[in-house]
DNA sequence: CTGGACCTTCCAGTACAGGGGAAGGTCAAG
DNA sequence: CTTGACCTTCCCCTGTACTGGAAGGTCCAG
C-alpha cells in the first residue's frame, strides 16, 4: 500500500505519515523498486493507535514511548496507566485554572459591559484591565 | 530608568522588555548618549498592563491591539469587551472539551488499573487505547 | 586601570504537530 | 507520447512568548 492510500485509509495526509516515520512512530516501511514507500496492511492500525493516543491527550512523544515498549516485546500497561494518571492530573489542573480564569474574566467583562469612556483617564490604558 | 531597572520594577527581564518593544507593546524609549534605553517612569504601568492582559488570558497581539486603540486616542472599552467575550467563549469551550477528555481518560485509566498483560495480544499496541 | 556588572545588536533555538512548496522521478490512461 | 496524479527528498514556515548566547561597548568601584 502506497503512502497516499494509507493516508486516506487512516484519515490523514502523506505529509503527516512521513513526519510520523521521522518521529519514530511508524517503522520505515519497505520500498518498491522505484523507491515508493510500501506499507503493510497493519500500518493502518498503527496510525489509528496514534490517533487514539492523541484523542486521549497524549503527545506524539508519549505515544512513541508506548509503542517502543510494545515493540520491545513488553506489555506497556503500567506505563500507559502512569501516563494516563499524569494526564488526568494535568487536565484537572488545567480545568481549575481555566475555571478561575473564567470567573476573573466574567467579572471584568461585566464591568466592561457598562462602558463609560469618559471616566477613563487618557493616561491609563484601560479601566477594565 | 535603564532597562534592567524597569525589568526589576515590573517583575520581568530585560530580554523580555526588548521583545515587547519589538512586538510594538512598548514604544521605543529614548536613548542615553551612549545608546542605553532610557525609560520614562510610566513604562512600569505599561508593562503592568501587559501582565494584567496576560492574566486575563489575552495574547500579546490582542493586548497590543488594545494599546494601539488607546494610543490612537480612543477608548478601547468596546474592543476590550469583545475580546473578553471571545476569550470567555473560548474558555468555556476548552473547559467542556477538557471535561470530556477527563471522562474519557478516567474510563481508560480505570480499565488500565487492572493490568492483564496476558490478554494483550502482541500484535496490538495496547488494549487500553 | 582593571574587573565585573550592565548595556547594545544579532542570530538561533525552544515546544508542538505538522504545512507549503520546489525540484525531480514514476506510473497508468488516453 | 504526453498529461496528470502520485511519489521522492529537501528545506523553510506557521504561532506563542520568550530564552540563550556571542561579540562588543559602557559605567562605576576599588
Amino acid at each position: 500500500m502506497k503512502i497516499g492510500e494509507l493516508a486516506q485509509a487512516a484519515g490523514t495526509t502523506a505529509k503527516t505519515l512521513r513526519f510520523y516515520e521521522e518521529q519514530g512512530l511508524l517503522p520505515p516501511p519497505g520500498r518498491t523498486s522505484s523507491g515508493y514507500r510500501d506499507y503493510p496492511p497493519d500500518a493502518i492500525a498503527r496510525v489509528d493507535f496514534v490517533h487514539r493516543g492523541q484523542a486521549a491527550g497524549l503527545t506524539l512523544a508519549q505515544i512513541r514511548q508506548i509503542m517502543d515498549i510494545r515493540d520491545a516485546g513488553r506489555a506497556p500497561c503500567d506505563h500507559v496507566r502512569d501516563l494516563l494518571d499524569a494526564r488526568l492530573h494535568d487536565i484537572e489542573q488545567q480545568i481549575s485554572q481555566l475555571s478561575a480564569l473564567r470567573d476573573t474574566i466574567t467579572d471584568l467583562r461585566d464591568d466592561a459591559a457598562h462602558p463609560e469612556p469618559e471616566t477613563c483617564s487618557a493616561d491609563q490604558v484601560c479601566r477594565y484591565l
